[in-house]
DNA sequence: GGATGTGAATGTCTTCACAGCT
DNA sequence: AGCTGTGAAGACATTCACATCC
């Protein structure tokens, strides 16, 4: 599934909650909508939803606005989530906990398969139908699994360190909860949810209002 | 604390990761930096490290850099982490508690005054040195405390509600946890943590590389 | 000499506005 | 008539390149 153009990272990220809008819209029982609906719904314009959607195809008719059902099935085929994702989390400390039991990778398609972590106190225990692995068994483990996201949720100083050995064994898209600035190759995707900054970018911004 | 021009939300951000990156530098004994090794630490260019400062001030000699103490203080002024803040965590669910727990916040001087939540099961428990708090009592205890930043954990469904709330009773800064699109005036700075539309914009990279 | 600070150039994203379809 | 799809314009952010100053 190769696009014509490279997409804008914050088009993709539009995608997402466009997606959502759609479902809640399908939930209400229409059946088709328009630009300025879901722009409404997504926060954003009408303008912005059309040239989004634009970078993908033509899904709308004219004089009539986008069939519900079927844009959503364009959009989970775009991000991706027309099938379930191994994914692989670690760090079994209270954030990596809240992060495995987070109903909504669940309910979009992201499976998590292993959880390790460098504790032995931590190693063994039972999580869901898991049990938390040691960090030691990390690399193999994730090439068994066949693992294609890790989520990692250690300390920001064991953090480069993770990204460089699972790297190592293939993965190739990382979603960082440390609050660090990672290094990984160009192919490989890396996200950074970095809550201290969010933190105090609201703080500047109480400041500065 | 009046700024001339308008700041780009992404300069904001990055100033927080260079006041890591400082913090590192000082730690590590250095006593100046240049905007080279500050871009390579940020992982950004030096020419971008040199326009965010420049917004705020001249931060640097020429010929030889920025020094390291200064330039952290004055970077802990601009985001107004020069005092503490007082924040409420509203939502004690398993994310929620992963966020009371953050240490992070804590060092860079966030500190959680309260915490709520509507289930009568988690009223009254003890966390921390704090108890949890029916979320009745939210708007008078916002107040009362003088809460300048609330956190939002709680299910989707009831976000939109909490941040109405939060509104009503002063509060100007919001956190938001739960994946949903939220409302609120424009004097409110607000910011969605989106976790699953990180994994989605993953997914999609990896769908299209 | 060497690195900052900054206008100018470039690149990227958003908004406008309207032709074109249904 | 109504709403999409899209070039063109505009706004915004990043990068370049160099005069400036320590």
């Amino acid at each position: 599934m190769l696009r014509p153009k490279s997409i804008p990272e914050s088009t993709v990220r539009r995608m997402s909650l466009y997606l959502r809008s759609l479902q809640e819209a399908q939930d209400a029982g229409m059946a088709s909508i328009s630009s300025d609906e879901l722009a409404e719904r997504g926060g954003t314009t009408s303008a912005q939803v059309r040239k989004d959607l634009s970078f993908f195809g033509s899904f709308g008719k004219r004089g009539f606005g986008y069939p519900v059902r079927e844009l959503i099935g364009a959009i989970r085929d775009i991000l991706g989530l027309d099938h379930t994702w191994r994914v692989a989390l670690v760090g079994a400390g209270r954030i990596g906990s809240a992060l495995f039991g987070y109903e909504d990778f669940q309910r979009r398609g992201f499976h998590i398969r292993a959880v390790f972590d460098s504790d032995p106190a931590k190693v063994g225990q039972a999580w869901g139908g898991l049990t938390v692995r040691s960090d030691a068994e990390m690399e193999t483990a994730l090439r068994e699994g066949e693992i294609e996201i890790v989520i990692i949720a250690v300390p920001a100083e064991a953090a480069q360190r993770v990204v460089d050995r699972v790297v190592r064994a293939g993965v190739r898209a990382v979603l960082n909860f440390a609050p660090a600035r990672l290094r990984a190759p160009e192919s490989v995707a890396l996200r950074t949810v970095d809550m201290s900054t969010e933190m105090e970018s609201l703080a500047f911004a109480l400041n500065n209002s």
